[in-house]
DNA sequence: CGACTGACTTAGGGCAACGCAAGTCAGATA
DNA sequence: TATCTGACTTGCGTTGCCCTAAGTCAGTCG
């Protein structure tokens, strides 16, 4: 466990009410948006094809990827195939594609502690084969564990608990 | 994003029903669960003080640690202070702290996305005093973005792509 | 002995997520 | 013109999460 430093040493003087895990798990707080969002990174646009692949039913698949749009994790494009009509896809923004470091390290911790064989899928390293995980590092480049790690309020020097 | 390999490669042809992040989903399924587990990694280890930091109630605080014990991400131990009964505390096990990861790369996109100033809490690596962040790493060491991965099957088709 | 504290449990109710079944609607096809 | 397909929407009932308020119970303190 991370040590509690500065202001937030005595744990009982604040409260953790700004917290960003907080606010990231109240974007993707259903299970439907996060096999959505997990349909997006393995390449699906398509309405249908969402609420196949993730498993869930069309309501909950439009309210879902409307909401995902409106919080901008999803770009809603008109797309159109020759002779077909215009259609909409779906497609990550950055905002989006920038939650795959947590879904991966959802993934592989159930890789480890969910399955029995280490997980139906991995990723791979395109340019050498080796298997990708995901790490811990301080920008000095030293991987770190939990135990290793500080806890601070940065820009905060004087005794005022953390929001 | 990734690219699809092998037998993965028609995305048609498969569901991804043994799928880890499911699974992990299902056990930290609410946002109850990972406040709490939250707490513990920063510190909390007693029935109230749970419930009042991840602000939730005690009906739910307890259901949820009856869960997450049940799960093995929690362990229930006796502590004893000199002139108090003896009362239960609440640790992380191994597989609760392998947990840290994900909420850390949760807590990072929060950060960068859903707060204006950065967020109001930082890792930081205590030898050096450096900033920790979550990172995508292949074995041979090489830091890689989702596009720079293969999504492979083990087993199931060659380990290394052709190009 | 009675009050108090910490760790819960019980009762009751609101609300949100979800599934199923059925309907809508626009544009391409026959 | 009628049919078909894809992308939804509407209606309805169930389940599960969560809250408040109140109660229980064991051990400690005065």
């Amino acid at each position: 466990m991370p040590r509690l430093t500065g202001v937030l040493a005595p744990r009982e003087h604040w409260q953790a009410t700004a917290c960003s895990l907080a606010k990231a798990i109240d974007v993707v707080s259903t299970r439907s948006a996060f096999l959505l969002i997990r349909e997006a990174f393995y390449g699906t646009t398509r309405f249908d094809d969402f609420a196949e692949r993730a498993g869930i039913s069309e309501p909950v698949c439009a309210a879902r990827l409307r909401e995902l749009v409106d919080e901008g994790l999803l770009a809603r494009e008109q797309y159109q195939e020759p002779g077909q009509r215009a259609r909409p896809a779906y497609r990550l923004t950055e905002k989006g594609a920038g939650l795959f470091p947590a879904l991966a390290a959802l993934m592989q911790w159930g890789d480890r502690w969910l399955t029995e064989n280490g997980g139906p899928v991995k990723f791979r390293h395109r340019d050498c084969g080796e298997p990708v995980e995901v790490e811990l590092r301080c920008a000095a480049g030293h991987r770190t564990e939990p135990g290793d790690l500080d806890l601070v309020r940065p820009g905060h020097s004087g005794s005022h608990p953390a929001r």
